[in-house]
Formats: C-alpha cells, sequence, structure tokens
DNA sequence: CCGGCTGCAGTCACCGACTGACAGGTGACG
DNA sequence: CGTCACCTGTCAGTCGGTGACTGCAGCCGG
C-alpha cells in the first residue's frame, strides 16, 4: 500500500496552463493563490517546475491521507511533514485545508459546463447536455474506487460538504452564463437561474446516489443516474 | 441607536418549548447543545428564565454586531464581552460561531414544510403551497429593512453562505418527507428528491433576489417573488 | 564572473475559533 | 440548613490561518 503510483484522485494536477484568461479576479476569494502561483509560468522553468511538484506532492498526499484516516483527523502539520516542507509554504500554495479537496474536484458540473461549450449551439439542448454528461463523467467511471471513497469522505464530513455547496454555487453561475448563452436570455434571467439550479442539484444528486451505491458489479457508471435525473427535470416538477 | 429594542432578526428566540420529541438525537451535530439547554426545562425556572435570557441576549447581540460590523470582523471575545459572560459559555450555548446565525433563520423553507403539513392532503399541492409561502414569508413581510440586512450579510460570507447551504440540504430532506408523504412515495424516490431540491432553490433563489432589491417603495414582499419562481417548476426546466 | 534584483521558502510570533479539565458558586430540594 | 446538581469562569492547549522578517536560489545586467 506505500507503493507510490502517481495521482489518488482526480483532478488538474499539472493541466494548469490551459486557461488563458488575461486576468481571472472576479469574484471568488481563493483564486489569488493558484492565479499567484501559476501567474509566474512560462519563465523560471527550473523554479515552475519544482513548484508544480510540490502543488502536485501535496495535494496527493493530502488526498491519500484525507481519504485513510479522515479529513478532520489530518492537520496540515501531517501533510507538510510528509512533503517535508512547512506549514507556512502549505498556504502559499493552497489558501486553506479545504483548497486541497476543491482542488481535486474538476469533474462534475465543472466539466459539464466545459462540455457544453464544446458543443455547437443549434444543437438541441437535451442531446448537447447528455454528450457533456458523459464526457463529464468520464474520469468517474473509469476510477470508481477512487472517486466512490472520495465522495463519500466529502459527504462525510461536514466542513467539506459546505464547501461543496459553495462550489455548487458557483457551478450554478458558471451554468447560467453558459445556458443564458444558449438560449439568448440574460444569466440573471429568473428561468436561466432557476434551470442551472436545478441541473446543478440533479448533477450533484446524482453523483450522491451513484457514490452511495456498493460498486459490486454491473455499475451503469455515474452518466447513467445523471441522466435518469435530467429526464425528470424534462418533465413538470410541480403540478400545475 | 443604542436603544434596545427586542430581537434584531427574526428567530425562535424563547419558542423553543414547543418540540415535543421525546429524544431528537439523530445525525446532526449541533443538536447537543441545544439540546442539552431545553432538556432540563420545565424544572428550575430560574435557572430555566436565566438561561433563555442568556441565550437570547447572546443571539441578540451577535446579530446587531455580525450586521453592522461583519461576521468576521466580529470575534465571539466581541460578543460576549458585551453580554458580560465568558468565551467558554459561549461555546456551550452554542456549538459555534456560525450556529449563532443558523439559529436565527427559522423563517424560510423551515416554515413552509411546517405550513405544508397544516394543509390537509387532499387539496392540490401548488394550492397548499403557495398558502405555506404566504405563511413562512408573513415575518420576512413585516420586517422587511431587517431581514433585508440579515440576508445581504450572509450572501456576502462565504462561511455563512456555506452553512446555509449546508441547512438548504436539512431543509430538502425535511421538504422530501413531507411530499413523499403528501404524494404516497417513498422520501428517497428520485423524482422526490429532485422536487424538494428545486423547490428548496427555488424559494432560497426568491428569497435571495429579494434581499437584493432596494426597499424603495412598492416592495410586494418576498411571498411573491416566491410564488413567481414556484410557476416556474411547473413548466419543464428543460426540453423533451 | 560578479553583484544586484526578484521572489519563493523557512522561522517566529500572533490571532481567533474551539475544547477538556478543574474549581467555584448558586439554585433546587429534602 | 446541608447536600447535590449543574451552570459558569479560568486556564491551558490544539488547530487553522496570517503578517513580518530573513535567507537563499535563480536570473539578469554589467
Amino acid at each position: 500500500m506505500s507503493s507510490g503510483p502517481t495521482t489518488v484522485v482526480p483532478g488538474i494536477d499539472t493541466a494548469q496552463a490551459s486557461t488563458e484568461d488575461s486576468e481571472d479576479s472576479e469574484d471568488s476569494e481563493d483564486s489569488e493563490h493558484s492565479a499567484a502561483v501559476i501567474a509566474t509560468a512560462a519563465r523560471r522553468p527550473l523554479t515552475e517546475r519544482r513548484m508544480a511538484r510540490t502543488r502536485r506532492e501535496l495535494a496527493d498526499a493530502a488526498a491519500r491521507m484525507f481519504v485513510e484516516r479522515g479529513y478532520d483527523a489530518t492537520t496540515v502539520e501531517d501533510i507538510v511533514a510528509e512533503v517535508e516542507i512547512s506549514a507556512r509554504t502549505f498556504f502559499r500554495y493552497f489558501g486553506s485545508k479545504e483548497e486541497v479537496v476543491a482542488s481535486l474536484w474538476r469533474y462534475g458540473v465543472e466539466e459539464i459546463v466545459a462540455a457544453l461549450r464544446a458543443v455547437p449551439k443549434e444543437r438541441p439542448l437535451q442531446e448537447a447536455l447528455r454528450a457533456a454528461v458523459t464526457a463529464a463523467c468520464q474520469h468517474a467511471a473509469e476510477n470508481p474506487a477512487q472517486t466512490r471513497s472520495f465522495l463519500r469522505m466529502v459527504r462525510d464530513t461536514p466542513t467539506l460538504r459546505a464547501r461543496r455547496m459553495q462550489e455548487a454555487i458557483r457551478q450554478q453561475q458558471l451554468l447560467a452564463v453558459c445556458l443564458g448563452d444558449r438560449l439568448g436570455r440574460p444569466a440573471e434571467d429568473l428561468r436561466i437561474t432557476l434551470m442551472s439550479g436545478a441541473l446543478v442539484m440533479a448533477i450533484n444528486t446524482a453523483f450522491e446516489r451513484w457514490a452511495d451505491q456498493s460498486s459490486t458489479v454491473g455499475d451503469p457508471g455515474p452518466a447513467a443516474l445523471v441522466n435518469k435525473a435530467l429526464a425528470e427535470l424534462a418533465t413538470p416538477l410541480l403540478p400545475s
């Protein structure tokens, strides 16, 4: 069990150079850290590599220890001891202990939004969603055991559950922009807001249920559950 | 501004003796505190009164200071200094700083669930919901300024927003039981879960939008917005 | 090749939230 | 009135998180 594979949990890891936003300031309060870290990319290649490696090692060690002993039972001190850096430096890479976990989430809604943008606007929404969902669930479907244990840990840790909900708000806003764009309405439109909220909720519900299933045999993967939930949203949720 | 009225924000305050659950153990991790506090009710009237008063004073002072200077800028030390008790005792009344805020929320979904139970099952769901919504929004409609500033503070404080979402899960589960009961399905039914989730989201969205409005003139109250959101849920959120 | 400049990393000191343990005081009740 | 229960304050300690200062490694100009 001490054989060191690579990443324990899905994540971005080193794929951070993709986003080409000139300035990703905006609202969220934790972007400053990752922004400050990746802002210096491209030059100082050696330092850059070392930092990326440290960040990956931290996330990796944290993910493993969190799943093994639990989130609350793992202190920042424990994590940095394993990677042999100081606690102060940990907080230069991650704005908080929670943010390590948040950095490992990028599957789910966020992926769906990305995939949705890739589908041309002319295609029907339902079809575009199905395609996006399938793409976004790929990683979870390929590593079911690891993803499940990770999701269960989040579910059983109040702090992380709260943080996850916070992400859900962000995700909803992202999705609202995307949907508004596609449907030719402002993102603040009440209907767009409710659609986004319902979608995020449905997707998260589906993932939660999938994580609860015992992974015995015929596991259809999370995509099947997500699609089932989406089908429900295609019918009125309340009687008229 | 130093004239001391009673409560600054809605809340349960002293109306805690209503719940007659013999044992409200269950899952939630913060119930232990309030449970321990109200468990000794009915006997020891003098001590009981004093404790209830202290609790009210704490919640009251906290609510006022939170709205005035902000949640993060208000330390527990500040709060207890005003009420002249020790910080340790504060944590005997409230499991955490957040819980003070949580104890002031009880309007909104929680009230709607209660009102929904009061409507006979035979009435159509949509009508029952409208009645419940109207009842639950009463307090907010009567104290719009205070409720707005409170909601805005929650919105602007990441910690509290996260906590609020956590409450939303609880509310969704409550609502799921209620709806499942009314529609003759198990609470774990996917459709029931999604309905509850969508309802909670819609209600919270409506309250959020209401809080964002400037309270200048013709304020129709939160109920109008909630009903508008509910009407949207009566149509399919996704195209089939 | 060297001396600055930039900027990451370590150390120290500190704060705020929260908890366990113990001691003191006051109300409840026989 | 004495005893018990239990609420409360004090103290010490843990953990997450931050600011300030220092040291050191890279990269640059001369």
